[in-house]
RNA sequence: GCCGAAGUGGCGGAAUGGUAGACGCGGCAGUCUCAAAAACUGUUGGAGGGCAACCUCCGUGUCGGUUCGAGUCCGACCUUCGGCACCA
């Protein structure tokens, strides 16, 4: 598409038009727009609020398809909800922390800083090519001083409310990375969710918020709208279950301890416990294996210490374990209970050991039928014989076998068994979680320093709040092997301990982005605040966010911690509301030549490109028609000149004077009725995310359009109102284009200012309709009738269609259905 | 293995249980042009029939079911993509 030096074309009607030229307009309109700071945003509390906001990207260097498949419609949406009238907060800001800008230190020799704020620089102008009412002043860069001074004040509220501590556990270590990583960051069959290397497992020191408190406070969605696809993986990821923690006993053991808990769901199969297990790392594991049995205990110990992760917690796995030589006590019956290790009990979850009922659990019977261990039934199977179970039963029955409880349903045997549990202190009711804390530490040095010090008199102290920010050293050293260069960096660590003013040594551990990512959407509300992370009015203004809309990848990530986060801020004083996202909704992803974009696959497609060719308008129609916007779609090439073509109608249409010629009532009754439908249909379907087919009833809309612009059928008067309506339903999707043809056809700047459309539905509805008639479940006829038609009517309209004659011919007529301005069913025999 | 989403022309996709294929791409034919591109107009699910306006049959992953009527609801299965996966 070339500018033309002769910018007037002439139509077939012999009007004269201009050419439409995006590339000229929406700079033009882009600069107006900032100078005029019209998408500038304040709290108004007379206006309702509609805080619209999109996941913040990451700054990797160019904005790419995928973010503005993420931002151009939500764009969209946030502008038809300002132009409904709401006080609209869409901001926009970057993700600063993160690995690649470390590892682009190390390649490349540029410093973290530079390398991202560069990219920022880039994204941020291609940013401004998109026409989104981004509100830059409210811009956040996370990872700027006056930004992560407070993501590690948040950290210091934590720590002293109990909810950040420093624990020794066996954590995720990605060799590739070099750091450790949180559960939720391992994926698939234990992958970096970054790089995709195997992680390993390493027993470290580090950092972890208490995010299982909150347990079961997250599983309560009852006060947000969310997809129920996340709300099922965050639930399936904390994984409660309700059970028992009960003891058995060790008194003969001859060690200190005389009892050992486990937690099982099922405490009303605890009679038909024939074997006891503990997870190969239990710190009992040495005690309670005797001399003769050591050498195999500590082989097996050895060779599940050498299993990855994932590999021992495949399904399907051969069993495998080891007889430690002692017993505990079912203090149910008395018996004296084997003690086995095997790898598929994890010390992570409940209490790291199990108790072996084989006849009601098919891992346990399993087990033990792999080394011959017995399998004692304890609930009947309806119609049981009494034979030898074939396999694990774990369904519904009576107990059997169980002594005073004989005779229970499996419900009230695990009430009974629970209540003698409590009664003789040999456990409780309780519910454990696959959910674990969230470790933030990592060995990395482009992210928010941790603020503590390490005192050899005063022990662990955190920085003093005034001393923030903890500033990460400028000068560090980035190693080729990924090692963190905080380390080393003597000026760094070495610190003076802020209690008794001793040298002590600084934490050379930064958060996890994930903490930045935590509260950005809290610091919109407040921009340039530096007497708080924001300012608490603003902050109640705009909390929470109304609509948030980001992809289905971050659902036990970022969705789960900031929901995590907001409520210990809650309890720590610091906000009033209990969820930061009252709307989710999850975009889908888009792809080319069949395939995800990735860098590595090299099928990237660069938007800048088509901006400068077809213009910004057309490249946010085209990825708003590829299909709907939670299912994603697929990048076409040849597909978008579909929409530049469309914009070129539109273009035709609206800007040359209308010539009424020849008028026609009927048709001037059509173009209205067409008004109102199309109002109607755009606003239902920017409402529910359909913007696919939004603008298919826009192009219909322009298609009635041109003929009747070239015959001139209907009054000047209507023309003028379509094209008004016209625009004003065009103006969230393509502001560019809209705001040209508005001013141009004489109307007061800026279209983005104006309210949004109304219909009257009578005029929206169809006078005329069209009903098929079926006969048998065949379509024979249709008719073309007024909407209004009453049945007898339609009766005798059908029954006089020599067609339908033709078909019914003398046989009997059983049933005459008529779905009003549908369909008329006739059935005959 | 369990849970969830999806399967419709050559392609992307539309269809409150009521005319399957809206809208767009591509194709074909035409207008314009010396020509091409662009633009515009018409046409376009498949098979068959008719000089014709048209007519008939088939058709929404597969097989059944409910219903006057099923892409849509129910049951079983197949395929693809996500999530969880020895969590006691």
């Amino acid at each position: 598409m070339q500018a033309s030096h002769l910018a007037c074309v002439r139509l077939q009607s012999g009007l004269m038009t201009s050419k439409y030229e995006p590339q000229q307009i929406e700079i033009k309109w882009q600069d107006k727009w900032a100078q005029d700071h019209l998408y500038e945003v304040t709290e108004d509390p007379d206006r309702t609020k509609y805080y619209a906001l999109t996941m913040f990207p990451y700054p990797s260097g160019d904005l790419h398809i995928g973010h503005w498949y993420a931002m151009a419609p939500s764009d969209v949406r946030a502008r038809f909800k300002r132009m409904q009238g709401y006080n609209v907060l869409h901001p926009m800001g970057f993700d600063a922390f993160g690995l690649p800008a470390e590892n682009a230190a190390i390649k490349h020799g540029i410093h973290p800083y530079t390398w991202t704020m560069g990219n920022i620089e880039r994204m941020r102008s291609q940013l401004r090519t998109m026409g989104c009412i981004y509100d830059w002043t409210r811009e956040v860069v996370s990872c700027q001083p006056d930004y992560y001074r407070w993501t590690q004040w948040f950290f210091l509220k934590l720590y002293q409310s109990g909810l950040a501590y420093r624990g020794t556990a066996p954590v995720n270590w990605c060799p590739q990375c070099q750091t450790v990583l949180a559960n939720e960051q391992v994926i698939g069959e234990g992958e970096c969710e970054r790089c995709g290397a195997a992680v390993t497992r390493r027993d470290m020191e580090q950092w972890f918020f208490r995010i299982t408190n909150y347990a079961d406070e997250l599983l309560d969605f009852s006060k947000v709208e969310w997809p129920e696809r996340i709300k099922t993986i965050q639930s399936n990821w904390i994984g409660r279950s309700e059970g028992a923690e009960l003891s058995f006993g060790l008194e003969n053991a001859g060690i200190d301890e005389d009892e050992i808990r486990v937690f099982t769901t099922r405490p009303d199969t605890v009679y038909g416990v024939t074997y006891f297990l503990l997870s190969p790392e239990h710190p009992l594991v040495k005690k309670l294996t005797i001399p003769d049995r050591m050498a195999e205990v500590e082989e097996y110990v050895e060779w599940c210490r050498r299993q990855e992760d994932y590999e021992r917690t495949a399904l399907g796995r051969e069993k495998t374990g080891v007889f430690l030589g002692s017993y505990v006590t079912n203090r149910f019956t008395n018996e004296r209970i084997p003690i086995w290790i095997t790898d598929y009990v994890l010390l992570s979850y409940g209490t790291g050991a199990v108790m072996g009922v084989p006849a009601h659990d098919e891992r346990d019977f399993e087990f033990a039928t792999k080394f011959d261990l017995p399998i004692r039934p304890v609930i009947a199977p309806p119609d049981w014989d009494g034979n030898p179970l074939q396999q694990a039963y774990v369904g519904d029955g009576r107990l059997v076998n169980s002594g005073e409880f004989d005779g229970l349903s499996v419900d009230e045997g695990f009430k009974a068994i629970c209540g003698k549990l409590e009664q003789e202190g040999w456990g409780k009711a309780t519910v454990a979680y696959r959910l674990r804390d969230w470790l933030i530490s990592r060995q990395r040095y482009w992210g928010a320093p941790i603020p503590i010090v390490y005192c050899d008199r005063c022990g662990t102290v955190p920085v003093p709040e005034e001393d923030l920010p903890v500033l990460l050293p400028p000068d560090a050293e980035f190693k080729p092997t990924g090692e963190s260069p905080l380390k080393y960096c003597d000026a760094f660590v070495n610190a003076a301990c802020p209690l008794c003013g001793e040298p002590g040594k600084r934490e050379t551990d930064t958060m996890d982005t994930f903490m930045c990512s935590n509260w950005y959407f809290l610091r919109y509300t407040s921009p340039g605040v530096d007497y708080g992370p924001y300012d608490k009015d603003k902050l109640n203004y705009w909390m929470p966010v109304d609509l948030y809309t980001g992809g289905a990848e971050h659902a036990v990530l970022h969705l789960l911690y900031s929901r995590f986060f907001v409520k210990a801020l809650r309890d720590i004083g610091l906000l009033e509301f209990d969820e930061p996202f009252t709307r989710l909704y999850n975009q889908g992803t888009i792809i080319y030549g069949g395939g995800k974009m990735s860098k590595s696959k090299g099928n990237i497609v660069a938007p800048d490109l088509y901006v400068s060719k077809l213009g910004a308008d057309t490249v946010r129609a085209y990825l708003m028609f590829v299909g709907p916007w939670n299912l994603g779609g697929e990048w076409s090439d040849s597909g978008i000149v579909g929409l530049s073509r469309w914009l070129n109608r539109v273009w035709a249409l609206c800007d040359h004077d209308y010539a009424a010629g020849t008028m026609d009532q009927s048709t001037d009754d059509h173009v209205r009725h067409m008004m109102h439908k199309t109002i109607k249909a755009v606003t239902a379907d920017l409402e529910e995310f359909r913007f696919n087919t939004m603008l298919a009833r826009l192009m219909e809309f322009t298609n009635v359009l041109g003929p009747i612009q070239e015959a001139g059928s209907v009054s000047a008067e209507t023309w003028r109102e379509a094209m008004r309506i016209l625009l004003l339903l065009a103006a969230p999707s393509v502001p560019h284009i809209a705001e040209e043809l508005w001013t141009r056809n004489g109307h007061p700047y800026s279209i983005h200012n104006q309210e949004w459309p109304s219909f009257d539905e009578a005029l929206a509805r169809e006078e005329e309709v069209t009903v098929a008639i079926q006969i048998n479940g065949k379509l024979r006829d249709k008719l073309v009738v007024p909407a209004s038609i009453s049945e007898e009517e339609i009766r005798a309209l059908a029954f006089g269609s020599q067609k339908v004659k033709s078909y019914i011919d003398g046989r009997d007529v059983n049933k005459f259905i008529y779905v009003p301005g549908r369909i008329v069913s006739i059935v005959v025999s």
